[in-house]
DNA sequence: ACCTGAACACCGTTCAAGT
DNA sequence: ACCTGAACACCGTTCAAGT
């Protein structure tokens, strides 16, 4: 989101900090990985980090943007297929796959997504869209309650991504998901 | 859970800590709430607080122990309730609302619930040995998934609770919570 | 136009020195 | 037996000084 630099040696540097960012998010998580250690690793002193990335929000925004970009994209792509009854469960799992990339994005992304301020802000209200388009499709064939709305989608799918987080095996995103959908109660 | 010392001073000691670690953790959070802060308000200095609880769990432990023991004694109580076809729901719900009472509790509990030992372990475990004679009962009586473990209501539950507090308004604690019991998908 | 690195107030945590 | 408070390595964040 943040405009590119004009100066190569700047270019150079926003480049090796998203780098060192994505590693670090990666090995540690979004929280353990301090600001310093992201301007350690990417070789530049802690105020370069700072003049290109005001908050460690839009750095994370930097990050992971891509990949939410192209969930907004996945959600235009899935109702064409052939009638599938679960197309809304797909993209939510997706999207559950995608908060779950990095250890505390899950918290990020829900703090983002009530303020909806700030460079991650902006991506979670385009995720939001799509997921208000998918959901009126849904609901036309009557594959959900009437009365669900999409924030209410993001949040239960943010909550499943943040459980799964904190959880020991990994496997069990799926199966929160599905009690998610299916209801604790017998169908 | 900590023993009580022996000498009157530090008996006043700890109970001051504990007084000025729950008002914290009312007023800023369990997060923003910290370890120098705490002995700070109870006027004693780091060391004190440390002595007395080895860690940031013990203490927390200590201020929500005697909450966390009522929702064990109020799971015997409620299957007495003449057919109440939603006394799990109710339980749950005393459950969330337990877990919402301080800004990030859900965190901690998550994380003692997984790893299952340290003093907020303990009662973890207390709680989802409670949540499982409750779901036995309500299997019994078909008002649950017979596939659904104690540890993932509890799981669900902490989800819940963690999403109600990064929300905006405070009543969506039921609405998610109906959600969760109903399904997103229509009955 | 951009980078450097010292600096500030904080944090969790420890531990020698006291009574 | 228990308390004190200085101390350490860290954190986020800023900003004068450089090129």
């Amino acid at each position: 989101m943040t405009a590119q630099p004009r100066r190569s040696d700047a270019r150079r540097n926003r480049a090796r900090l998203v780098e060192a960012a994505t590693a670090l998010f990666d090995e540690v998580g979004t929280d353990a990985a301090s600001m310093n250690d992201i301007a350690r690793r990417a070789g530049v002193g802690p105020g370069t980090l700072w003049r290109h990335f005001p908050d460690k929000d839009a750095l994370t925004a930097e990050v992971v943007g891509r990949s939410l970009d192209g969930l907004a994209a996945l959600a235009a792509e899935l109702p064409g297929s052939p009638d599938d009854p679960d197309f809304l469960r797909q993209w939510v799992s997706a999207l559950v796959r995608h908060i779950t990339r990095y250890r505390g994005l899950a918290v990020r992304y829900a703090e983002a997504a009530r303020s909806a301020d700030g460079p991650l802000g902006a991506r979670c209200r385009a995720v939001e869209e799509a997921a208000a388009g998918l959901l009126e499709r849904a609901r036309e064939r009557g594959q959900v309650r009437a009365d669900l709305t999409a924030p209410e989608l993001i949040r239960l799918a943010t909550a499943v991504a943040w459980a799964s987080e904190t959880a020991a095996p990994s496997d069990t995103t799926a199966r929160l998901l599905d009690l998610v959908f299916e209801g604790v109660r017998p169908h």
